[in-house]
DNA sequence: ATTGAAATTTTGATAACTCAAAATGTGACT
DNA sequence: AGTCACATTTTGAGTTATCAAAATTTCAAT
């Protein structure tokens, strides 16, 4: 089997991410979606999503949407250890921000040798999870993905540990950067007000700080240990 | 002006260094060679010449040859800058071996963005050259280039230090690590047999070792500090 | 000058990926 | 059932980079 191009690459990431973020595992990723998440117009999701189909990659139901077969999941998770292992690396070994490494890891995943992806791997001591706290799959592509609460389903002022941030955007996290909001951090849930669409938290020694709902559901938590 | 694609980036380096292995900044480089460097059919480059012709990034003369302009050769000599630190980035940094990471760069440079390599370059401390010795341009394009002596032409029977190795196949590389033979390691040529077509060569507080001719051309030396 | 070998260019095709816009299907709401 | 809005698919075309093989040019040797 040829090795896959990057557009095969990054259709196949799409597509995993997509299903994960629908939650059902066997739900159907609509073409729309995918299209948008690629940056593609739909009408060419279409057409290289049957090719994909025709590698046994994917299924493919005709007006319906897309779902990875075990063999393209597999693929996807490769591509996600190598950039999850890539972002944590450019963080930790590089010296990099949370914040631009998602740009630079979206290139490099596809040109980093899987050699390389396990000196990367083996240096960081196998870590378990990126900066933003997203698992990272092992060299088979098996991944555990804990289920964390977020900050609003979890109980009112009880100590937690934020995990995990389901927002790659650049400017969301410099945001939580200055506010000390990344995963390891110890915080607390201070209280929701839902006519204020809106959460208090409060870091570990640090002051409150007021996240709207829409962001709070973005960030996971952990209860603290 | 677009930036360039991976492709029209390799074939500026192959120029380059086209160029730069014919002695002459001016010299045309042949089709033929070009398309042998690359690996591709000589019409493809012949085609592919072409339109960097019309970028303004080569001079093309038919039946002649190419060389670069200005504007291509700060091109090319940042495509090498990229290369160079990604090498030495790999080795020094990430500890792979020097005959394995010329591939590895080979691809990467093309993904690695102007940010990355900033933070490489300041990481290792603005090096002057690669692990093979190879200059590094600076971020304006501009290279000095030391003119060196080789095993071949350099005294008998004087202390230098081996600086450079234009050669970066894998075997060879390795031959040479193996042989105690790597940049910095001061040495001395003890003899030169052409009938043999061999010098040996003594690593300071190494055994003996015979290079041919041919091989011994690849390893440049300078006056012993 | 002529010729012949070698290099180079041209021509015609192909593969991978993409878009614009027309055609078609789907599902919800009367 | 009918219709309408919307999503999806199809069609036709364009881009980039490649090859195989035919046509052409060059240059050195007669």
């Amino acid at each position: 089997m040829a090795l896959p191009s990057s557009t095969v690459e990054n259709y196949l990431k799409a597509i995993y991410q997509a299903q994960a973020a629908q939650g059902g595992e066997h739900r159907l990723v609509p073409m729309g979606r995918l299209a948008g998440a690629l940056g593609v117009v739909p009408g060419t999701a279409t057409t290289m999503v049957k090719t994909l189909a025709e590698s046994g990659l994917v299924d493919y139901e005709p007006y319906a949407g897309v779902r990875l077969t075990a063999a393209g999941e597999k693929l996807a998770a490769l591509v996600l250890r190598r950039h999850r292992l890539m972002e944590l690396f450019l963080v930790q070994v590089v010296g990099m921000s949370w914040a631009e490494v998602h740009d630079e890891a979206e290139r490099l995943e596809h040109a980093a040798s899987d050699r390389l992806i396990e000196r990367i791997d083996a240096m960081l001591g196998r870590p378990a999870s990126d900066p933003h706290g997203d698992p990272i799959p092992d060299s088979t592509g098996s991944m555990v993905t804990p289920e964390y609460q977020t900050l609003l389903t979890c109980p009112l002022g009880r100590p937690v540990v934020l995990t995990r941030v389901t927002d790659q955007d650049a400017a969301f996290l410099r945001f939580l950067e200055s506010s000390g909001l990344k995963p390891g951090q110890a915080i607390e849930v201070e209280a929701r007000n839902a006519a204020a669409d809106h959460v208090v938290v409060r870091g570990k020694g640090q002051r409150r700080i007021m996240i709207g709902m829409r962001a709070a559901a973005k960030l996971q938590v952990a209860p603290a240990a």
